[in-house]
DNA sequence: GATGCTTGTGAAAACGATTACCGAGCGTCA
DNA sequence: TGACGCTCGGTAATCGTTTTCACAAGCATC
């Protein structure tokens, strides 16, 4: 390994002349530059990092916090934010925390120690003040979720809104009674959908029944968006209409469907959040909110850069979503010739 | 931040010893490494890795290489990974390589510039001679693919007999004509299962017809599943079970033969890999086989822990998989059951 | 010709740890 | 008693950069 002496020995000059020119700090110009650039090259010299950040203390490395790669929604942000931190140098630390706040303090550490320059949050619970300590002392991003009461830049999609426009999309279709198939987490997003999904039902005059509101496991399992859809179907007064704040809980909430010999969306129509799963897989294909999931970790990763580079940026930025209507509501007519299945005959 | 040096004086002793107590050359007993460890602890003292990096030469930190972490198969092999480097103290970094030869060599030259310790290697393709300088210099472990011209230590199962017992069960059932839908890529395990295919109907005496083996693209899209079982299922005598290298190749083909208004498994046996796509989400469940994933990325990482030690490991590690039978092949008494669609009219 | 300003360069001081080396103290044994 | 070995702890070198500071040269101005 070639250190920058062998170089600024090879060049017959000094060290400090062999950082300058290699940090763009003088004209490469001129016969001295250039003679450190072929020296350079030819000893095939690549700077020590540790050197570097010891002396910059600096690290070129950020944290990324979730709870889980293996959640495909979570894995699309990531690459994402990998692209970004690609494109600009930087190296990324990946901690699949599960929720556990030790764990996340533990990672956080690296902060302190200096082994990482800042961190994206991507799945922030309510109630996380005890970030804040972190919060005001280093560069941090929160992705797609966030907790009003720490302030933390973030990005994410308009929870809020998009559960509006469900709302609509199902009262448009006739639905007066739509369940909701919510989740035991505590995120930002899931608190958003659901007073979404109340507003909405109270801006149209309907009743607010607290039976139709179901609280699925905190990991959006299809296991328990089947039981959630199962439960609320038995009901006597059954909702024809059920907005799953996941994709998977959509997924689960169908097959729970069938297997009460209801055909989707003939007895009830099912919408579903995220669009990241397999959504156009299955008959019935999947209505869904989509989010961007790669420009979400993107903007989050650039915005985070703002905030290492000292620059001012937007405390939030919100980006566009989507709702894709496909054959599980709505499109009643088309769903006909599709291979929308039978109720089975158990 | 306070540094050894704040600490030493706080202890009133030299930088020497508050080195050395901290990391255990010596006895953690004794006054003086008493007054070292409260002090420590008074200051919050941690330790500057790029100072002690610089220091030792290295970094604890590893490179992880893989296509896509959207892939949940990859997604789930990598949190395997990731639990293990938490628990050895060592840091991994993610490239998502999208298996382009030139961002690979660009992250592995992390590893020239020190800033990397080792590395895993999640999808080698056949032909990577490139790797062997790597390999020759550092410590490199190969992750579910590898390549045997390149004498990396590797972790995976046991492509060729799983793809035997899928056609010993195949061939159990009675089914003589079985078409492979495999992949474009240049993986080993493509190949191997390929070549399991082939020499279990030889093996059998059974012809082995070009005809009977479709490529679907590098990918394993549900789409290119979807029109491979399309293509070979329109063939004059057609298959009457199909072996898909993936999950969700034969997600797409279970689809493909719906659409050609072919009953799974009635008409046609399906067969899957890896267990990890929403096998059992959907009817009929998919028969598979199943791969120990996260097992898979835990002991990558081990082997390179101990490569990094100067430990000998083994060259290679076979994890155990597993055929599971469900409906989408066999069981066929229990599927007559089942909420098994009725071809579309479309 | 003295002065001030700019520019380019080198010497050397950081950055914060680990560790080679050395000397002091102590116990043991011939 | 003296030689020897062992342990313990301090001093200082070291890792490879970046950056401050000082100096010298070149140039314009008075």
């Amino acid at each position: 390994m070639a250190t920058i002496v062998d170089v600024a020995k090879a060049a017959g000059c000094s060290v400090a002349t062999v950082s300058r020119v290699l940090n763009g700090k003088r004209a490469k110009e001129g016969e001295l530059a250039r003679r450190v650039l072929d020296a350079a090259r030819a000893l095939d010299y690549v700077p020590n990092s540790a050197a570097r950040n010891l002396r910059k203390s600096e690290s070129r490395v950020i944290l990324i916090l979730l709870p889980n790669v293996t959640n495909p929604y979570y894995a699309h942000i990531l690459s994402g934010i990998g692209d970004s931190a690609y494109q600009h140098g930087y190296s990324h630390f990946l901690c699949n925390t599960g929720n556990r706040r030790e764990r996340e303090e533990a990672v956080l550490g690296r902060l302190t120690r200096r082994q990482a320059d800042g961190a994206i949050l991507m799945a922030t619970e309510l109630g996380s003040a005890w970030l804040k300590p972190y919060a005001e002392r280093y560069p941090i991003v929160q992705c797609s979720e966030f907790d009003p009461e720490v302030d933390i830049a973030h990005v994410s999609v308009d929870n809020y809104r998009a559960a509006l426009e469900v709302m609509d999309h199902l009262m448009g279709l006739g639905h007066r009674r739509i369940g909701i198939i919510s989740s035991e987490n505590r995120y930002s997003s899931t608190a958003l959908r659901v007073k979404g999904y109340r507003d909405a039902l109270e801006h149209a005059g309907l009743p607010v029944s607290e039976d139709y509101i179901c609280r699925a496991d905190a990991g959006y399992s299809f296991k328990s968006g089947f039981d959630a859809a199962v439960s609320l179907l038995s009901l006597d007064e059954r909702p024809t209409a059920l907005f799953c704040i996941s994709d998977v809980l959509a997924l689960g909430a169908i097959a729970g469907a069938r297997e009460l010999g209801l055909n989707v969306p003939g007895d009830v129509a099912v919408v579903g959040f995220d669009d990241v799963e397999h959504t156009t897989m299955f008959r019935p294909y999947l209505t869904t909110v989509g989010q961007p999931c790669y420009e979400i970790g993107y903007r989050a990763m650039e915005m985070l850069i703002g905030l290492l580079g000292g620059e001012e940026v937007p405390r939030q930025i919100q980006l566009p979503h989507r709702l894709t209507v496909r054959e599980s509501s709505g499109l009643r007519r088309h769903t006909l010739d599709l291979t929308v299945e039978r109720p089975s005959s158990q």
